[in-house]
DNA sequence: AATTATGTTGCGGT
DNA sequence: AACCGCAACATAAT
């Protein structure tokens, strides 16, 4: 899933389902999902959920009482994190989701399944195994906290900052926002998005942007992604939210999957290429 | 059937 | 230090 509106998405349904509820179980299917940590059931049975934050695309969980303790979710490429409930209800809200939409729990994908007292399970899905889920203590998550840079969506992001530092990178625009220790957040789709927003070409080297141009990629990169979030994030291929739906954002790309389909704002064909190693859409005639 | 692509990022090389 | 390419892995599409 991914980048950082489908994460925030899935963080804020799970703050309304799972905080305050006390851990009974943990089962691993597959070892790496949990870093190999061969004790994380005996760490967390007997453990309350106090709250969720995220970093970029990271989840954090902590537990009350517990002040060194925190468990960390990444779900790289094809990572999903679903509840399902006592009824094995995966939206709470009162109706199952059919079978053709989700699968069975556990899985084929299913990695490891977290067990609440209440009879719900949070359920970590990983076709591709990328992601992770993995224990750890208080100066373990201050430092990796601190490799993240700040987040385009941040109250706090300045501006005038992103101008100055995107200018001295040598790299093109493209690479320096999936830089995650630049700004935090953006993924392949959001910084197609958000170039296309500010309309300048995903190859240009960062260094010779004008400051105009800085400025508007660091607008585009907070509003696309806030935008996002308002839908519910993205779904292009595997993107599925606690509950099983997938993101509303989708209708809303401009550009990203949309190669050999005209620029909504200028009509010319949006253009396919290969920019900083990932397939990179744009408009070759409105980004300059 | 082999090749290429896929929403990420950490590593080992220059 | 900054940068680049590739590997980690499973699956679907050409």
């Amino acid at each position: 899933m991914p980048e950082l509106p489908e994460v925030e998405t899935v963080r804020r349904q799970l703050l309304k389902k799972v905080v305050g509820k006390k851990l009974v179980g943990v089962e691993v299917f597959h070892s790496k999902s949990v870093n190999y940590d061969e004790s994380i059931e005996d760490k967390l049975v007997g453990k309350t959920l106090d709250s969720i934050e995220r970093v970029g695309k990271l989840m954090i969980f902590s537990f009350k009482k517990e002040s060194d303790l925190f468990l960390l979710a990444h779900l790289k490429m094809t990572g999903q994190l679903f509840w399902v409930d006592k009824q094995g209800v995966l939206n709470g809200g009162g109706h199952k989701v059919s079978a053709a939409d989700v699968e069975e729990f556990p899985g084929r994908h299913t990695r490891v399944a977290f067990y609440f007292a209440d009879g719900g399970v949070l359920y970590f899905n990983d076709m591709r195994l990328f992601g992770f889920t993995k224990l750890t203590n208080k100066e373990d998550l201050e430092a990796t906290k601190k490799k993240f840079g700040p987040e385009p969506i941040d109250k706090q992001f300045d501006c005038e900052w992103f101008v100055g530092e995107v200018r001295k990178k040598k790299r093109s625009i493209k690479a320096v926002l999936l830089d995650q220790t630049f700004v935090a957040g953006l993924g392949n789709i959001y910084v197609d998005e958000a170039l296309w927003l500010a309309k300048v070409r995903p190859d240009r080297k960062a260094e010779k942007l004008t400051k105009k141009e800085a400025k508007a990629i660091c607008i585009a990169a907070g509003k696309v992604m806030k935008e996002a979030i308002k839908y519910g994030g993205t779904t292009f291929q595997h993107f599925q939210d606690s509950e099983g739906k997938k993101g509303n954002f989708t209708g809303k790309l401009k550009v990203f999957g949309k190669q050999d389909q005209p620029c909504p704002r200028c009509g010319s064909f949006i253009k396919k290429i290969r920019e900083a190693g990932r397939g990179t859409h744009f408009c070759p005639n409105c980004q300059k």
